[in-house]
DNA sequence: GTCCCGGCAG
DNA sequence: CTGCCGGGAC
């Protein structure tokens, strides 16, 4: 779809769209802590923490992180182990993210001076940072980004706006339609909507939504979404095993893989042995989470040892 | 079972 | 472009 296409697919007076949404979100919006906050550290943690998190459930996590690396420089200067610990200890998923935000925040000591880099463009170098995150980050910290664009935005406008499920499309949507210079209060609004008025299940009255009176999906009551899709099962997943590795080896020094195993699956032996186990502890190795130790430069599987990534 | 403010590696 | 990555709440 060519840019003039999307321009007829949006509603012609752009800034009453604009107007309304800001003011509907300026009105009255759910109350976070991060939305009081214009330090990039602060929100950088925050994103990151709910790029897969339900958002309630992030609050009490992002004070107590703040709590304990209050700073990028603190951050940057702690053992991985130690911030890998606190995100398993907090329920908050994808351990990866941790080393993610860890390293970032290494890069923003190394790489910048230890001043955060404000574009869009600049803050995508930084590790576990991509297009959704960057833009965020530049408009809450900043006020200096594009338009997010997430599976909120995507529904929203895939509904209001009849905008097509193509990547490239929303982005050009999202992006004729933010209002100029207004990042910050505008991407947490066209947010928010997603969330409070045009989730799954849409609230148009209860919310108050302010697009009704120019939303396709409202005048003709198909409240289709795009297609997101679904994740494969939890229990008994690789991803869950994967977990307990990191959640039990944050309660010792280092443990060997017979002493692991038990702890990782009551059947752990036979077909879920030493093997089983080396396997998956190598890949967790490979991404950073663990180091895996062999002291007695002997070949058996017996006795390797595994503990948290030191740094 | 489904949902939740993505990003990385191959 | 595809597969992978945790876990709590409902």
């Amino acid at each position: 779809m060519t840019e003039e296409s999307i321009e007829s697919t949006l509603p012609a007076d752009l800034t009453a769209v604009q107007d309304a949404l800001i003011d509907w979100y300026e009105s009255d919006h759910r109350s976070y802590p991060w939305r009081e906050t214009t330090d990039p550290y602060a929100i950088l943690v925050s994103e990151v923490m709910s790029q897969q998190t339900q958002l309630d459930r992030v609050v009490s996590a992002w004070e107590d992180f703040l709590d304990e690396w209050p700073t990028v420089e603190s951050l940057a200067a702690a053992q991985r182990g130690d911030v890998v610990s606190f995100w398993t200890a907090h329920s908050l998923g994808y351990n990866n993210r941790a080393k993610y935000l860890h390293e970032a925040a290494k890069q923003v000591r190394d790489d910048y001076d230890g001043e955060f880099p404000e574009t869009p463009t600049e803050l995508q170098d930084l590790m576990g940072v991509g297009p959704y995150t960057a833009n965020a980050v530049a408009s809450f910290a900043f006020n200096t980004g594009d338009a997010v664009v997430d599976t909120n935005v995507k529904r929203v406008l895939y509904r209001a706006f009849s905008v097509p499920d193509d990547d490239s499309v929303f982005k050009t949507a999202a992006n004729t339609l933010l209002a100029d210079g207004r990042s910050r209060v505008w991407n947490n609004a066209i947010m928010e909507l997603g969330g409070v008025a045009c989730g799954k299940t849409p609230r148009c009255e209860e919310a108050g939504c302010p697009w009704r009176q120019w939303c396709d999906a409202y005048e003709s009551g198909d409240f289709t979404a795009p297609d997101v899709p679904t994740q494969p099962i939890f229990a008994g997943s690789r991803r869950q095993f994967r977990g307990r590795v990191i959640r039990t080896l944050a309660e010792y020094e280092q443990l060997t893989l017979d002493e692991l195993g038990p702890r990782i699956r009551v059947d752990y032996g036979g077909k879920f042995g030493r093997e089983w186990l080396y396997e998956l502890v190598s890949d967790l190795e490979s991404d950073g989470l663990v180091d895996i130790t062999n002291e007695n430069r002997s070949t058996e599987l017996e006795s390797v040892h595994v503990c948290l990534k030191r740094n």
